[in-house]
DNA sequence: TAACGAAACGTTATAAAATAACGCGCATGT
DNA sequence: ACATGCGCGTTATTTTATAACGTTTCGTTA
């Protein structure tokens, strides 16, 4: 993300959080700043490591109740399985991410596949199950890493 | 599972290992079981306790590496979100487990929807992504958690 | 059958990811 | 000022996963 990208999200950010009466303080500010900064998914502790520039002396909690925060209020996405986290673009309207996963070079974008979300949301309904978190990782072999070696 | 269903799990199980000139050992044997017996997801350090009555003195790297080639071989799921993993009632075809998971009763089914399987497909393809292993658990309530609750 | 090489396994140690528990201090509203 | 709740610091611990290295077992071949 470019810095005005950046600065876009934390912006919005803000809105979001004053108009929902939750405190975007200065540490779940700076993970989420980080989390954009970042070319790749970042785990917990690539996070600590990265905010021991800005903020003192921090600890595992420190860096996972900023992530719950960030998460709890669509801010932040987690990879399972990864086990690292990304920043979210498009905060505004509720979305559960889709991802494509490269585990050639680590690239991972987010999708918001509308036919992808449907038949997800069919397959829950047919067997009455009432869904809170769809979890959708495709891991696989970027555009770019492919190159032209398949049809 | 039934002890039937187990029984007949397994017998696919060497058939398959057989075939392909892969070696279903006691301690691979054993894990399989034990997932398959389990009536919930089990994490690898449930399971080493279970093996603890078939297995003189087992330690980690026991049951990651009975685990690595049972995923390698499509006879267990991992899951990703819950750190735990399943045995596969139908390994005679390779697939992609798709789960429903309910954060209530910790029950877990595994579908197999082939409208999700193929808007999974496309919206890769779309990307330019060659997938090979898709990642699909949908988080929240089952059927008979959900108890007539909502419409 | 004896020798060989690859795969499986035992064992110890360590790394990586996540959470528990407890108290302090600050923001907010009365 | 006071009470309340939330955010945070801090320490310790739990849970999940892998590294490294030597030994055994198994199937193959000389
Ligand atoms: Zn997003
Ligand atoms: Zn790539
Ligand atoms: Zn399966
Ligand atoms: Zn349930």
């Amino acid at each position: 993300m470019t810095e005005q990208e950046i600065a876009a999200v934390l912006e919005r950010a803000e809105h979001l959080c004053r108009g929902r009466g939750a405190r975007l303080t200065q540490q779940r500010r700076t993970v989420l700043r980080l989390l954009c900064a970042s070319d790749k998914p970042l785990s917990a502790y690539e996070l600590l490591d990265r905010m021991r520039g800005c903020i003192k002396n921090p600890a595992p909690p420190t860096v996972y109740r900023a992530l719950d925060f960030l998460l709890e209020h669509g801010l932040v996405h987690k990879l399972e399985s990864l086990h690292a986290f990304v920043g979210c673009a498009h905060p505004e309207h509720t979305h559960a991410g889709q991802f494509l996963i490269c585990s050639d070079c680590g690239d991972v974008s987010e999708l918001e596949d509308s036919a992808v979300a449907k038949s997800l949301q069919a397959a829950g309904k047919a067997a009455g199950f009432r869904m809170t978190r769809p979890v959708v990782e495709l891991i696989g072999t970027c555009a770019h890493c492919d190159g032209g070696k398949q049809t």
